[in-house]
DNA sequence: CAGAATTCTTTACGCGCGTAAACTTTTACT
DNA sequence: AGTAAAAGTTTACGCGCGTAAAGAATTCTG
């Protein structure tokens, strides 16, 4: 391994023997130079490992190789995990994907998109925070680069993929009513388009079922889900406002606040007898089981997600034309049996 | 706000009336510039929403504004959250953070070293993965760049800070002993020097204390805690190789599988009258307070850590010169009493 | 083997800005 | 008011690369 200082792509050409545009060619797109000179190029490459200015490459190339994600909440494991995924595939496409949380406010969101915006990216998967968002921004955003929005369906941009929730909810109330008393719905101020479509799921599929459909709804808009569901848990098990013995949460951290709730009032969760209540969530989050009791829930099919947002935008990105319809992609959660319900 | 398509500098400066040097020099420090030329050029910014162009800035800079943010598992609550912190300072100072997770592998923290190699970054925060690392791979990268490492102590870098784990293992150890039975230490295979430090921390305590260590050490190395402490804490409770009924885990998210452990094999955990063991924790993790029985843990001060690290970290970029000494800052931790323990 | 098709080399320009030097204007202060 | 210091303007260069055009070299046809 020389150690010579090879800093330019010039001096890079030069010593691999080959001219500069067609490093730069190699650079862009090994594929793209004859065999024989690829070969010579990942000789030299292995000598002096050189790589070229990032920012001269971009400022100078029509379109970066930029993807930019965006997720509402980056210490919510769930979206860590989503992030991850992204980052991967789009590393092995051979982009360069850049990350950015808006940490659940408004304007870490509306920063995230202008720091973005500045990085001139070929793509963005954007998550929305949703209630909080400036959606005429992401909106805006959207119509210059291409963009995917994920996880949260705020009508924005050309393709949205998701969740099912309404076939996913209508699983796990199927199962409770089948199981044991009708559930009640549990939900903090709801922050985004899930919630709302989770809790109008729930009604239809109560009423389908036969049932009364119960709603709690408790807490402010936040995304302390854990804390809410603790609080509030605790105050409707204290004031006996709970309609059935049976909750199904809005989704898993409210749960697990909710686990919580239960455990810190004396009540003893689960299916089994003995048992004062059975408590459900919605999303198989990284944490469910390891709660106490181990959550039952219904899984949202991650991989799925990311790999054909991913997919989508990569479809965008390359078509170069606008989608004439908004296209959705749902798909379809499974029962995650656990002991909590 | 008219709509003109300002795109350049030089544009922007004619629309301003000033000239391109100086409304340059305006975008690298607005205090470097004349109030009365300030709000000029301000009164054009709010016409024009200009912003210059990234790339052609850290092109030409000699050293550029951005600041490079490596954690070894963005999926865990604590690092997205110091995460956080970082970047809302290092923006408030005016730079541009860039945010990397090593996901617990050796490969993503090697090539997020490159990737930030490669942005010429003024400076780096990284907290390493430990055993996983390749130091001598960080090591080289400090020596280029102005590096603080935080939170794992590797012996790289000019300044490390991060919490006293002699100080903060003495504190619980010290409580759990003098109020109950003196407490075993559980452990999985230790992912970085904090688990050892802890280790070794315990058993002094223990021994200043006249009680005998016992350490149990199971699983392998992984940033999997909550599965490695469910999984192993079943196998030790199941085996009754617990020397006693108190067991103080490295950090809390082992004890948070620890606790699962507990109650799925019907042990009631706590300090009150009908409970068969304690457990508790380290870290004062985000999830702790929602665990059931609520986590009694020893917290570590984040923002101490955050605001010592970044700050320290502007002085080496600022001073210039290397120190000559590596220097250490570590922060007391807080005994947090919850139930578990 | 000739001719066509590829691929490479040479040359040149420009991206948008940082920065330096020389000069001019504005401000601060005696 | 006069003068020095501070801040601005003008001019110019270069960062490292993408990219285009024209010509030379190589490889692929039949």
């Amino acid at each position: 391994m020389s150690e010579t200082k090879i800093q330019t792509m010039e001096e890079f050409a030069a010593a691999s023997g080959i001219s500069r545009p067609t490093v730069s060619k190699y650079f862009n797109d090994p594929g793209s130079v004859r065999d024989s000179t690829r070969q010579r190029i990942e000789k030299a490459l292995l000598l002096f490992d050189f790589r070229p200015n990032i920012f001269a490459i971009n400022q100078n190339r029509r379109s970066t190789k930029n993807i930019g994600i965006i997720v509402p909440y980056l210490a919510d494991p769930f979206f860590a995990e989503m992030a991850r995924m992204i980052e991967r595939q789009c590393i092995d496409a051979g982009y360069w994907p850049i990350l950015f949380s808006s940490h659940g406010q408004r304007q870490s969101e509306i920063n995230a998109l202008e720091t973005l915006r500045s990085l001139k990216p070929a793509g963005a998967l954007i998550a929305p925070l949703g209630r909080a968002s400036d959606l005429e921004l992401i909106r805006k955003f959207a119509d210059d680069v291409p963009t995917v929005t994920f996880d949260s369906n705020q009508e924005i941009g050309e393709v949205f993929v998701g969740s099912n929730n309404s076939q996913s909810i209508g699983l796990i109330v199927e199962y409770l009513c089948r199981t044991g008393e009708p559930p009640c719905f549990f939900e903090t101020a709801p922050v985004n388009p899930n919630a709302i479509r989770r809790r109008k799921a729930y009604v239809e599929a109560m009423e389908r079922l036969g049932q009364t459909p119960e709603i709690i709804h408790a807490g402010e808009q936040s995304w302390d889900f854990e804390q809410t569901g603790l609080n509030e848990g605790k105050r409707v098990i204290a004031e006996r406002k709970l309609p059935s013995n049976t909750v199904l949460c809005s989704n898993d951290r409210i749960a697990i606040g909710f686990l919580a709730a239960a455990y810190q009032m004396g009540l003893r969760v689960g299916r089994g007898p003995g048992c004062a209540m059975r408590i459900a969530g919605h999303d198989d989050h990284p944490w469910s089981r390891f709660t106490c009791p181990p959550l039952t829930t219904v899984s949202q099919d991650y991989s799925a997600i990311v790999e054909t947002s991913v997919e989508k935008l990569f479809e965008i990105m390359n078509s170069g034309v606008r989608k004439p319809k908004r296209e959705e992609t749902l798909f379809d959660g499974k029962l995650v049996l656990r002991e909590s319900a």
